[in-house]
DNA sequence: ACTATAGCGGAGGGGTACCTCCGGTACCAA
DNA sequence: TTGGTACCGGAGGTACCCCTCCGCTATAGT
């Protein structure tokens, strides 16, 4: 099922041929995620390329931008959230709909630096955002349509209203879990 | 009633008492709210003193360190805040919750990097969120004793969602006051 | 008007990040 | 093994930012 071509997400950065030039490669994506995550948007190329083990000449040929790496880190999030929909396509409408929210939160979480980096319209990015939305909106409109979900509410308002939680700075996994159940109980048609 | 005593709640940050140094002072607030708000908890000081048209040693003889900026103007914002739970007391108690926390919307919004930044736990931060906490707490607890909120919510727990919606980026004001409603739907007790 | 002084501002030293460039290294194919 | 070359890495130029220091200026009291 995850084998399913998930076209117009690759990225147009190339990983490169040489095996010594994969594992650098690989080793910067993860340096990147970590540091974005960590520190935003703004963390330093030099402390990501120090982290991946790698000098700074070789995370500029591979990035040439900071939007080049920002974005390869980001449509790989994405990639996951799809499957992620997928994989929730299986359970009952309304229990599909909030384990793929939660599966987002975790994502948001982490990556809310890229989020609000990549708010920016750059065509890249909005085809990506695209392809969440398609992965995500099924879910939704079939919660809808069992009358669990309110019908005047978008998905749209739905997800900013999630990633906007996760965002927040909660005590505890277990506030921001309650917290999130209180949003979504107003979601939910009465 | 906004003449009330506030008391702790006052910066150690010394308003000077010549004029021209008065007006210097409140230049550099008014320059920094902006700064911190658009460009983050940390926008370039030598730029805050730019636009406050002010050289940038005057800004460090008023505020030594970044911190003692940022609290001034954090702590103006609390301020602002109590006087407006002051002023929706007399309100019906749904109805004053609301109104405050779309006031307290309003001011997150703007200032969400301060309020991230000072999720630390410098000591003259607790005082001001304690305020903050005191002039809400009652506003809340109205609500919940007439009925109208939940009672397995805390106000901290709620404010926390508040502040986290109002983080995340909307299309417009309408769509974030849509889904500020949606949330606080949450909150209402059935 | 005059003077003591609170207050000004920006030059400048130290630090860090960005990004380019190119001599050297190590992979892969034959 | 060996050669060609894809790839490496970090020195260094540029640009900013932080913060201090001190000669100068504008204010307030007399």
């Amino acid at each position: 099922m995850s084998e399913q071509i998930r076209p117009a997400l690759r990225v147009d950065v190339r990983r490169p041929q040489r095996a010594d030039a994969r594992r650098n490669f690989d080793a910067l994506l993860t340096a990147a995620r970590d540091a974005f995550a960590s520190k935003g948007v703004g963390a330093s190329l030099e402390e990501i390329a120090r982290q991946a083990g790698v000098g700074i000449g070789t995370l500029y040929r591979n990035f040439p931008t900071r939007q080049d790496l920002l974005n390869a880190v980001y449509f790989g999030e994405i990639e996951e959230l799809c499957i992620a929909a997928e994989d929730a396509a299986g359970l009952p409408p309304w229990e599909a709909l909030t384990t793929w929210l939660h599966r987002f939160v975790e994502y948001a979480a982490t990556k809310r630096a890229i989020w609000e980096s990549l708010n920016r319209e750059s065509e890249s990015f909005q085809t990506a955002r695209a392809a969440m939305y398609a992965a995500g909106t099924p879910l939704f409109e079939r919660a809808q349509q069992s009358g669990e979900a309110r019908k005047d509410v978008s998905f749209d308002d739905l997800l900013r209203m999630v990633s906007g939680l996760t965002a927040a700075g909660f005590v505890d996994q277990a506030q921001r879990d309650r917290v999130l159940a209180i949003a979504l109980d107003g979601v939910r048609a009465r």
